[in-house]
RNA sequence: GCUCCCAUCGUCUAGAGGCCCAGGACACAGCCCUCUCAAGGCUGGUACGAGGGUUCGAAUCCCUCUGGGAGCGCCA
């Protein structure tokens, strides 16, 4: 019984989920959904120093977070684990021990210095930048012999020359590599540990993945692992490799292009589905231009859709995307925002009036603290509206509040007592209760704001208005 | 240096020889709606990197150039 897909997302915790990274998780996760089939989630954390259980811990909350919930993982293991590889040490010493036993590997004691000296030699030759094969043909006693002077081995994986390696890459279509230009990789490292290419590669067979998509940094490394499951007698899944995703100018994705991380984004109030709708359009294309819910955007998913240049992230369209997941959003989430801006139990109702207006969290707390807080002394152009309009206009508005008059009424009153109509009398009484040019619609925000509150900024303008008046 | 990949509006992209003097989305501008702004609706401007072929006909096929990206590690 074979499960006909399993894709992988295998991050190493060395750093912050970026959202290349997530992008490379989303495409296998939707892969795998859109196929019913399973997503696993493998922890590389074979560079010891460079990983850490907290990394490790961020980068499994944020995917959480995203709602890209694995079938397998370190949390969830099966008989086709361990899903960290920190814990798959044995099984990559075994890998190992058959392959120097067959003399698929060998033992490479060249330097650091030596092989940088080399590489150097042929770069400045012309000739692209590959291991010479020094150790390759070392007689046992040689072996044996470097082995107690104490010097430190790598292992090398052996590849035979003059073989064509050819597959079908998930998106690119036919690859053709020959093993000459490969040269012998290290496949261990001095110190023991498994270096990506080899671990990566028995893992994913191992584990029983079909079909990988990964960035195409990845592409060389492909013929290689190829050949490594090959030698472990496994069956290598099936590569796609997708278009890099850059930032401004085309240059790789980084912190410049404002938050390209998951923490960053959450941390502002992004919400998954915003960042997923993005994400599922950068270097692929859905047949529907509007927004996806989880459902939509797996079923739209398509590896005939995956593009093949490089997708530039832009802030802009990721705002656009929050604006309509912002729309979308339950009440309570915007209440969530709300809290804490707004006085207790006030969150519904305020919600209810300024929704349209919310994008981020950070708009909640601006328009919480413009409906209820204390605005300071109007200034620049908003005083100059509010002074325009008259004290007459302030009185009536004033009047009309105090009888607690509904807003039509309020609006009537105005009307009557200074002739003023449309921006005429929006503009002043919108600059007197808010300070702002923009916003939710005044009867909403009057509906919530507590009579109190227009009560006093009323009062402030229609002082301002004296004011400028009598100091003219 | 060598190998591989890519090239349509500012950005994401549609386009697999005539349907394209290039379509959509975001952004931008204007208009409508509304008692203001936002939201919503509508309209508009902006692109086939260059040069050569092939063809009756090319954004689409071929070549060269240019530009961008990736790789060539005891990093993943």
């Amino acid at each position: 019984m074979s499960i006909p897909v399993t894709t992988r997302f295998a991050p190493s915790p060395t750093g912050a989920l970026h959202l290349g990274n997530v992008r490379t998780a989303l495409f296998n996760w939707l892969y795998a959904r859109r196929a019913g089939g399973r997503f696993v989630l493998r922890i590389e954390d074979t560079d010891r120093e460079r990983s850490s259980a907290a990394l490790e811990a961020a980068l499994v909350a944020e995917l959480r977070w995203l709602g890209l919930e694995w079938d397998a993982g370190p949390d969830r293991e099966d008989a086709r684990g361990p899903y960290r590889q920190s814990a798959r040490a044995a099984i990559y010493a075994g890998a190992f021990a058959r392959l120097e036993a067959e003399d698929r590997a060998y033992p490479c004691f060249c330097t650091a210095l030596e092989l940088d000296v080399e590489r150097r030699r042929r770069l400045a030759a012309g000739l692209p930048p590959r291991y010479a094969g020094t150790c390759a043909n070392l007689g046992a006693a040689e072996r044996a012999q470097r082995v107690a002077e104490g010097r430190p081995a790598t292992l090398r994986f052996r590849v035979t020359t003059g073989e064509a390696i050819e597959y079908e890459d998930l998106v690119r279509g036919p690859q053709r590599f020959v093993s000459d230009d490969l040269g012998d990789f290290v496949i261990r490292r001095a110190d023991g540990s498994a270096a990506f290419l080899f671990s990566n590669a028995l893992d994913d067979a191992a584990m029983g993945v079909s079909d990988v998509l990964r960035g195409e940094d990845h592409v060389a490394n492909t013929p290689r692992q190829r050949l490594i499951a090959r030698a472990l007698g496994l069956d290598p899944p099936r590569y796609g490799h997708l278009p890099l995703l850059v930032g401004e100018g085309g240059a790789p994705l980084s912190k410049r292009d404002g938050s390209a991380s998951v923490a960053e984004l959450r941390e502002q109030g992004y919400l998954p589905e915003a960042i997923l709708n993005l994400l599922g359009r950068l270097g692929h294309r859905y047949a529907s231009e509007g927004w996806l819910t989880r459902e939509g955007l797996i079923a739209g998913f398509d590896l005939a859709a995956l593009g093949r240049a490089p997708a530039h992230f832009d802030r802009a369209q990721l705002r656009h995307w929050q604006r309509e997941a912002a729309h979308r959003a339950d009440a309570a989430k915007l209440e969530d925002w709300a809290r804490g801006h707004v006085p207790p139990g006030r969150e519904a109702a305020f919600v209810a009036a300024v929704r349209a207006n919310l994008e981020l969290p950070a708009d909640a707390a601006t328009w919480g603290h413009l409906v209820f807080g204390e605005l300071p002394c109007a200034g620049g152009e908003n005083a100059r509206l509010i002074a325009g309009a008259g004290t007459a206009f302030w009185d009536a508005a004033l009047e009309a509040l105090a009888e607690d008059a509904d807003y039509a009424t309020l609006i009537a009153r105005l009307k009557a007592a200074t002739g003023r109509g449309g921006a005429a009398l929006f503009k002043p009484l919108r600059a007197a209760l808010t300070q702002r040019a923009d916003g939710p619609e005044l009867a909403a925000l009057l509906k919530v704001m507590p009579p109190a509150v227009a009560m006093a900024r009323l009062n402030a303008a229609r002082a301002l208005t004296e004011n400028s008046a009598t100091r003219p």
